[in-house]
DNA sequence: CCCAGATAGTGGTATATGCCACTAATTGGA
DNA sequence: TCCAATTAGTGGCATATACCACTATCTGGG
C-alpha cells in the first residue's frame, strides 16, 4: 500500500540486471574512486593482467564485449599509460595489449580498494548469495540465443 | 583443462553483473530493434506509462538511475515524439513525464518485441531461474551501501 | 602468383550513465 | 519580509558500449 504497487520495471530480465548493475556499479566506482580507475577499467586491467598479452579479440570475446567498444574503452588507459599494445608478430592485424609497468603498479594499487568494495558487497548479501549468482551471471554471459533459422553453416536446405 | 584456468572476471561481482547485463541487453536490443528502441527505451517508456506522469526525480528513482543520465536518456525520446515533459503545477521546480499517443502506441507496438525477448530467454534459463534472478537482482538495486560515517545528517560533532 | 572471401581493428555516430557546477524554485525561519 | 539552505533539473564533460562502414591483412583456391 506505500510503494511498489505496479509491476514496474521488475518483470523484465533486461531492466532488472540493468538496474542492478547500475547501482552496483556505482558502489564499485565509488570506492575505488580514489585510485582513479571506474569499476570498469579495473576489470579491463585484469582481464588484459591475467592474460598473456592478450590480442583485442581475446579480450573482447572474454569479455563479452564488442571489439570496437573494447577499442574505445582501452584508449583512456593507453593515454594514461596505463596499457600498451602492439603488433603480433606472425599476424599484422592482430594487436595484442599488455600492462605497463605503471599500469601493473596501479593494478595492484586498486586491488585493495577492489577488495574492500568486493568484501562490503558480499557482507551485505552474503557470500554465498554472491557466489551463486555470480554463477548465474556468467551462465547468461554464455547464453547462446540464436535462434538456429539462420542457416546452420550452410548446408542443410535439403529438399 | 581446456579453457578457463585463471581466475578471470568470474570473481568479481561487478564485472560479472556488468558482462551478463552486455549479453542480455545486445539479445533484448536485437529482438527489439523493428520498434527502432533499444531496450533502455522501451524500459523508460513502460516505466513513464505505469506512472502517473511521474516526476523526472521519481522516475530516476525507480530506476536507480542519476536524475542527470535520465534527462539525457529521455531526450532521444522527446526528439521522436514519444515522450513530452511538463511543469508541475504545483511546484515549478517539477517536471513530469508522460507519453504522446504516438508513445503509447510504440510501447503497445514494442510490447509484442519484448515478450518475444523475454519469452526466449526464459525459455533458455528457465522460467523459476530467471525469477528468483530478479528477485536477486532488485535486491541489489535495493541494497544500502552507506557505511554510516557520513555523519547521520548533521547532529553529532559532539567532541 | 592473384584474387575473392574471411579476419582483426579503427573511426564515426548514437545511446547509456555518472559527476559536477549551475540555475531556478521552494521552504523555513529570524 | 528576506535570505540561507534545500530541492529539482540542465548542460558540459568523460567513460561505456553498440553498430556500421572501412582499411589492412591473411588464406585458400585456380
Amino acid at each position: 500500500m506505500s510503494k511498489t504497487a505496479l509491476p514496474g520495471l521488475s518483470l523484465c530480465n533486461n531492466a532488472t540486471l540493468r538496474r542492478a548493475a547500475r547501482k552496483l556499479g556505482r558502489f564499485y566506482d565509488d570506492v575505488l574512486s580514489p585510485s582513479g580507475l571506474k569499476g570498469t577499467q579495473y576489470g579491463l586491467l585484469y582481464q588484459i593482467h591475467v592474460g598473456s598479452e592478450p590480442a583485442m579479440g581475446t579480450i573482447a570475446e572474454e569479455m563479452v564485449m564488442d571489439l570496437s567498444a573494447l577499442g574505445h574503452t582501452l584508449k583512456p588507459l593507453i593515454r594514461d599509460g596505463y596499457v600498451e599494445t602492439f603488433t603480433d608478430k606472425d599476424d599484422r592485424r592482430v594487436k595484442r595489449v599488455r600492462l605497463t609497468p605503471q599500469g601493473q603498479t596501479k593494478l595492484e594499487e586498486t586491488t585493495q580498494l577492489w577488495s574492500t568494495a568486493q568484501q562490503r558487497f558480499e557482507a551485505l548479501v552474503g557470500k554465498e548469495q554472491a557466489a551463486t549468482l555470480r554463477v548465474a551471471l556468467d551462465e547468461i554471459a554464455a547464453l547462446d540465443f540464436e535462434l538456429g533459422f539462420e542457416m546452420p553453416t550452410a548446408a542443410a536446405r535439403s529438399d
